[in-house]
DNA sequence: ATACAGTTGGG
DNA sequence: CCAACTGTA
């Protein structure tokens, strides 16, 4: 009697290196690839129609590729809870295949789809497996038996972790006998997201980019990442919004940049690992997802400042360096890391805005949003989460930061470009330019640029203040 | 003299 | 990480 099992995929938009659609077609004679879409993704906390539409890109595309080997890729819109119990009965599959997640949401929906495979008759296994982080985030603890909430004891441990084989994408993909309805896939217009997307996607969906961005990673920047990931006119991989939809394999890119070696591989792999440390830590924390880790920091008084936080998600606060980071965020669905620090201290230290505002514009427009990283950087930034370090280490001058790591003004000019024709010298201050320098640069501020929102000097005072002011800890 | 490299203190 | 301070040129 031949046996049909499904590969239940969620954010694990690929077929190579898949670990649970390889273990299905190991152990059965054929295999549906099913996604479900979730009414959450639509409607949920976290909707984002420039998500929406990559992730959605990256599924038509994943059909041909499924189809080309013979196999077919399931569309089922609900909740998986119902529907795959149903698609199971169907098909007549005896398991459903996936690949585990570590967000509160994906925790308690797994559990539900679980119960609901098993109730069903006759019941359906469920296999959850490895696949969407390069080692097992659920398996380290500190010496004391606890989870890690600093970074740099979790990643000597896990760079011990066992690490499983990289898998090849399958040749065939055999699909039961019979009618399969295969669902549709929905464009961004059908779901009314036509007008919730961004200009110009700064990287192209689906798992045939991403294979080839990863390529020109391996074969270009990557030696020299460990100095250049800071500068934030190019010097990272961009390659994030596939490694959020598993167009690209964890594993597989701590695989290939480890095989290459160096400092930049170092480097890279290291940066790896701070994502599954932040699975880690919202596995065994799933209350971060919505306040401090730090129990004292929920006391932080934050400012009600809703002219400011409109002039931080607009890219108008008259620091350079900030108001680049936060249009190409707008204009192209992705920031650079180091743009992400400044502006997530500028939001928190400078204007003294709940990190929460910041955490939810970040994950309505970027294409890598991702619940755990974001809300772990978010909380790292204002100085309220794990690996914690005092305040004042963690608030950035944003003019220090445009002289370090956009010297000659290239960010900042593509994104910015009414300052183009600022002399580099006074790019990252644009307000000590006399007036005859204004008129030489075409730009006067005030008029053309806004003139700063706020005083550095003054509002990193206050900052510490804030901070310092938090009550201690409740005693027990 | 001021500009800069290096050091230190800050919760 | 930043800003203030120190010593040096």
């Amino acid at each position: 009697m031949p046996s049909t099992a499904i590969v239940w995929l969620r954010r694990d938009l690929r077929l190579h290196d898949h670990p649970p659609l390889h273990a299905a077609l190991a152990a059965h004679d054929h295999v549906v690839v099913a996604f479900v879409l979730d009414p959450a993704i639509l409607t949920g906390r976290f909707a984002s129609g420039p998500r929406t539409a990559f992730m959605l890109d990256a599924l038509r595309e994943l059909r041909d590729a499924v189809r080309e080997r013979g196999g077919v890729l399931a569309i089922r819109h609900g909740r998986p809870e119902e529907e795959l119990p149903r698609l199971a009965a169907e098909l007549g599959a005896e398991a459903v295949y996936w690949a585990s997640d570590a967000t509160p949401y994906a925790m308690a929906r797994d559990r539900g789809v679980r119960e609901a495979l098993a109730a069903a008759d006759p019941p359906v296994g469920a296999v959850p497996g490895p696949g969407n982080f390069v080692a097992d985030v659920g398996v380290p603890r500190t010496r004391g038996g606890r989870p890690f909430a600093v970074f740099t004891p979790f990643f000597r441990v896990w760079g011990t972790l066992d690490r499983r084989a990289v898998h090849r994408a399958p040749q065939a993909i055999p699909r039961p006998p019979g009618g399969i309805t295969a669902g549709t896939i929905p464009s961004p217009a059908d779901l009314g997201l036509a007008d919730d997307l961004v200009g110009e996607r700064a990287v192209e969906p689906g798992e045939t980019a991403a294979r080839a961005a990863l390529q020109r990673w391996l074969d270009g920047p990557l030696p020299d990442y460990a100095d250049q990931h800071d500068h934030v006119a190019a010097g990272s991989s961009a390659l994030s919004p596939y490694l959020r939809f598993g167009c690209l394999s964890p594993r597989e890119l701590e695989e290939r940049a480890a095989r290459r070696g160096g400092a930049g591989a170092e480097a890279f792999v290291r940066q790896l690992a701070w994502r599954d440390f932040y699975a880690h830590v919202l596995l065994h924390h799933p209350g971060d997802a919505r306040h401090e880790h730090q129990e004292r920091m929920r006391q932080l008084a934050w400012e009600d400042d809703a002219e400011g936080l409109r002039a931080w998600r607009e890219g108008r606060t008259g620091f350079p360096l900030v108001d680049a980071g936060m249009r190409q965020l707008r204009a192209s669905g992705w920031m650079h890391n180091r743009a992400r620090l400044v502006v997530g201290s500028f939001l928190t230290k400078d204007l003294g805005i709940d990190w929460r505002e910041g955490e939810a514009w970040f994950m309505r427009w970027l294409l890598d949003g991702d619940v755990a990283s974001n809300n772990g950087n978010w909380q790292w930034i204002a100085s309220v989460g794990v690996d914690p370090a005092p305040a004042f280490r963690r608030i950035l001058n944003p003019t220090l930061q445009q002289q370090r790591h956009d010297p000659d003004g290239e960010y900042v000019r593509r994104w910015v470009p009414e300052l183009r024709g600022v002399p580099d010298e006074l790019l990252a201050e644009p307000w000590r330019m006399s007036d005859a320098q204004e008129d030489a640069a075409g730009c006067r501020v005030g008029r053309d640029y806004p003139a700063p929102i706020v005083d550095h000097k003054e509002e990193r005072q206050r900052a510490l203040a804030r901070y310092r002011d938090v009550p201690a800890a409740a005693s027990s």
